[in-house]
RNA sequence: GGCAGCGUAGCUCAGUGGUAGAGCAGGGGAAUCAUAAUCCCUUGGUCGGGGGUUCGAAUCCCUCCGCUGCUACCA
């Protein structure tokens, strides 16, 4: 089964005046699970990740750092394409929003949005915190001052709105016939009673900085962060050529991954600002929950944002991935423990799936010289363990569509479970004095059911999974060769060697 | 404050009208191919409290308690 319709998924651009943390590590790693899933299954893919490099906040860093805007950019931009290295990220493209070709997309979608009369002069006013670079209404004070309890200042500034109030009969009416755009259902009930309750006109550009895209033809003005920012989605197909074939081939965007702090920006004002200039809204946007670190929420002041780097170094790059996409439902929130992490390590990947793979390898090596064991007749046992393991892509297409990596990775676990009984239960090392060729077929069910565990694990685990095939011998690794290629009796194999290490205390 | 959701075994959760489930943790046993891994059996819950509807409620209704999210322009 090859050919399906394209898919283009994006994690959002990352700002980068973070530094990159697990959380930004989860979003990614989350996309690359699904962009490997959708090419094994013979998609075309592009999978996109980047950077937001605009706004007064990054101005202000660079001059702190004595540098100009786009010299610091150039540099910590580089920090997030380390991460994408060191999560073993298979993004096709990493989008920058300082490029030009971003820079002419933005400016292209202005036009077109002003053209159409959706874009006005107008003013803002309003209460002005430096500290929190937040505007606040009369309302949210207090005493005097933000809510945060920063200092506020009256604000007055020049500028374009989009009229984001003439959207929300449209917005509902969209969500109404696109029951899938949001998720999960609770984010989308959130979204729909927030735009319900109400949409002001939106202001899209600023005249108090200049450190972003300026806008077309209106000396001064730079346009709003998240016009912006959202925008690279588009360019990265080649809007605003939208008869280009990448853009044909590739939008709208079947997934914008984004965490949920960013759900309205993609599932309102993006929709609205893609309505407005003609163009179709993305299929999905699925807001995924936090992490708490040894039950504590992540934040600056307590200093306890984690470092992917530190948790590759500590775990293996496989491990933190089977962890990340295992340990919870995806959409909720959860807690990145130690404990957890060894528990999933040894329990899962070791103990069961790992352990599987020795034993079965290590009895071929020893007593099948080293060859992809003899397949005679089938036993109702042996149909019985392939045909679990023929009915995982099925399964796992439903949950990789709608997200739910935690089920898939328990399926396949199923078979783990399944696959160790049987190898209990045939028993080959009996078998190898009463009837050595049994015991090869038990041995070759055995081997080929881990080559379909393996191959559907190479979207979470690929290095891992990859050493394994190498192990069975088994060249053809997309879905097509689970049913298509099964190990041929008689290959050389390599001498096993275990691929899901234990975790030690030490 | 308003709106929404959640509260089920030690832990994480599934289960939405018909005799309480899974994984992990705990206890006992089997096996010995294997990364001392695996397999089998098992302890454990008045399903947050109270009231109601029903032949029957974790599951529907009311109420109380606790927790969480959203309530616009900070990534």
């Amino acid at each position: 089964m090859t050919g399906g319709r394209p898919y283009y998924i994006t994690t959002p651009i990352y700002y980068v005046n973070d530094a990159p943390h697990i959380g930004h590590a989860y979003t990614t790693v989350a996309c690359d699970a699904l962009a490997r899933f959708m090419r094994l299954d013979g998609r075309r893919v592009k999978f996109l990740t980047g950077t937001d490099e605009h706004g007064q906040k990054v101005a202000r860093s660079a001059r702190d750092a004595g540098v100009d805007p786009k010299t610091f950019t150039d540099r910590v931009s580089l920090n997030f394409r380390e991460m994408t290295r060191l999560m073993n990220i298979s993004n096709d493209d990493f989008i920058r929003t300082t490029e030009e070709r971003h820079i002419r997309s933005c400016q292209a979608l202005w036009q077109e949005l002003e053209r159409r009369g959706e874009i006005y002069l107008g003013h803002y006013k309003g209460w002005y915190s430096v500290r929190d670079e937040a505007f606040y209404d009369e309302s949210e004070l207090v005493n005097g001052k933000a809510p945060s309890g920063a200092d506020v200042e009256w604000y007055e500034e020049e500028n374009y709105f989009f009229r984001l109030s003439a959207w929300q009969d449209r917005l509902l009416e969209f969500y109404e016939k696109n029951p899938n755009f949001i998720a999960p259902t609770a984010r989308r009930n959130e979204v729909i009673s927030f735009v319900k309750s109400g949409l002001n006109d939106l202001s899209v550009s600023r005249t108090s900085f200049t450190w972003g895209v300026p806008v077309p033809g209106k000396p001064g003005h730079v346009m709003y962060v998240w016009l912006d920012a959202l925008n690279n989605y588009q360019t990265a197909v080649g809007y605003p050529d939208t008869e280009s074939e990448e853009y044909k081939t590739f939008w709208p965007a079947d997934l914008h991954m984004v965490g949920k702090d960013i759900i309205r920006f993609h599932t309102v004002y993006w929709p609205a600002f893609l309505m407005a200039a003609g163009l179709q809204p993305p299929r999905r946007v699925f807001a995924h929950g936090w992490w708490t670190v040894e039950g504590q929420k992540m934040s600056k002041s307590l200093g306890n944002f984690i470092p992917p780097q530190k948790l590759v170094d500590q775990y293996g790059v496989d491990a933190v991935r089977y962890f990340m996409l295992r340990e919870l439902p995806f959409g909720s929130d959860g807690d990145f423990s130690h404990r957890a992490m060894v528990g999933r390590i040894n329990g899962d990947l070791a103990n069961d799936f790992g352990n599987l793979a020795q034993r079965v390898l290590s009895m071929i090596a020893k007593n099948c010289g080293g060859r992809v064991p003899a397949k005679g007749p089938l036993t109702p046992a042996d149909d019985a363990l392939l045909g679990a393991a023929r009915r995982l892509l099925p399964r796992l297409r439903a949950e990789y569509a709608e997200q739910a990596f935690h089920k898939a990775l328990e399926a396949v676990f199923e078979v783990v479970a399944a696959a160790n009984r049987y190898v209990d239960e045939q028993a080959p090392w009996a078998l190898r004095k009463t009837d050595p060729a049994r015991m090869e077929t038990v041995l070759w069910v055995a081997a080929e059911t881990i080559r379909h565990l393996a191959i559907l694990m190479q979207p979470v685990v690929p290095t891992a999974a990859g050493k394994l095939l190498d192990q069975l011998g088994a060249e053809a690794r997309d879905f097509a060769a689970l049913d298509g290629a099964p190990l041929v009796p008689g290959t050389a194999l390599p001498k096993p060697e275990g691929v899901f290490p234990r975790y030690v205390e030490g």
